[in-house]
DNA sequence: CAGCAACAATTGCAATCGCAACAAATTGCG
DNA sequence: CGCAATTTGTTGCGATTGCAATTGTTGCTG
């Protein structure tokens, strides 16, 4: 009954919390999608671009435009795959850290203080439902998405 | 402790959410802010742009493209303003009646199976706390939006 | 009434991102 | 081995959106 206004809430609160987000990463050059990236990266580990794709939920080609980014930034090195010359390796560099160091410090001083607002057993209830909606809607996409790419069919 | 926890969750679920109702409003030629629009809109009481736009959270210029659109599709009508020539009403027309009773149906029906993993108090619970994650946010950004547009002055 | 600030809508521009097409490299199967 | 299919990353293109500047209108104030 009151499925579509937490729909509209959420939708709402996505748009608000995004919005939130820029104003505190602009002053770092960074959107939240190459802060993201920044979380996930490190220094001694080299990450394929495919695998940050699928970490960060977006196509291969934002994340080659993302490295590109953060590359000129001096924030990340590219490097070869010594096992396969189709890939490559990237790594956070020293300027990298530091920068995600105070971003990180920033951001995570807001969502502190939005989620202040919640005491800690509503911060449990909450998770566990994000999980359970992110299980459905993660589900239904892939239902969509293996029905319509191919099979242009409708076999007997 | 588990706020960031809950941050990336929510993070997580906004992505998915806006993918999966891409998918279901891409049939009918919509995106989400198109479809929100068409929601608000009325085939009587006309709406103003500016009006719209702090409804649908975008800038002006956003709904000044989305109106184009829309009525290139011929679903809604713009007309004058009769007590002031710098506004225009929106209106729906019979058509983007017929499209939004479409849309809307495949969309709340996938918004009820992507709650039903909520039960009723859930729901509640959920969207107590979205309210108030609402609030917290909105104050946020409105005291950072202050802050920073005007006084570049620093004055003695 | 003249001037000016505020407001409605639009346009230009840049940033962002998904999708499709592509080149290079790798893998697998006959 | 040899060739087809797959995989990795890139590029072109279009869609979407925010921000700043602009035009035309309104209303307030001296």
């Amino acid at each position: 009954m009151e499925d579509y206004q937490d729909y509209r809430l959420f939708q709402e609160l996505s748009l608000l919390l995004d919005h939130a987000d820029r104003l505190v990463l602009r002053q770092f050059r960074l959107n939240t999608l190459q802060y993201n990236a920044l979380l996930l990266l490190d220094p001694d580990e080299g990450w394929r671009l495919t695998d940050l794709s699928e970490r960060l939920l977006c196509e291969r080609s934002t994340v080659t435009r993302l490295v590109d980014y953060l590359e000129s930034e001096g924030l990340i090195a590219r490097s070869p795959d010594p096992g396969d010359r189709r890939s490559q390796r990237v790594t956070l560099t020293a300027a990298g850290v530091a920068r995600r160091r105070e971003a990180q410090a920033a951001i995570e001083e807001a969502i502190h203080r939005r989620f202040s607002v919640l005491n800690g057993e509503e911060e449990q209830q909450l998770i566990a439902m994000l999980k359970r909606l992110r299980a459905v809607v993660s589900a239904e996409i892939a239902e969509k998405e293996t029905a319509s790419p191919e099979a242009s069919s409708t076999p007997s």
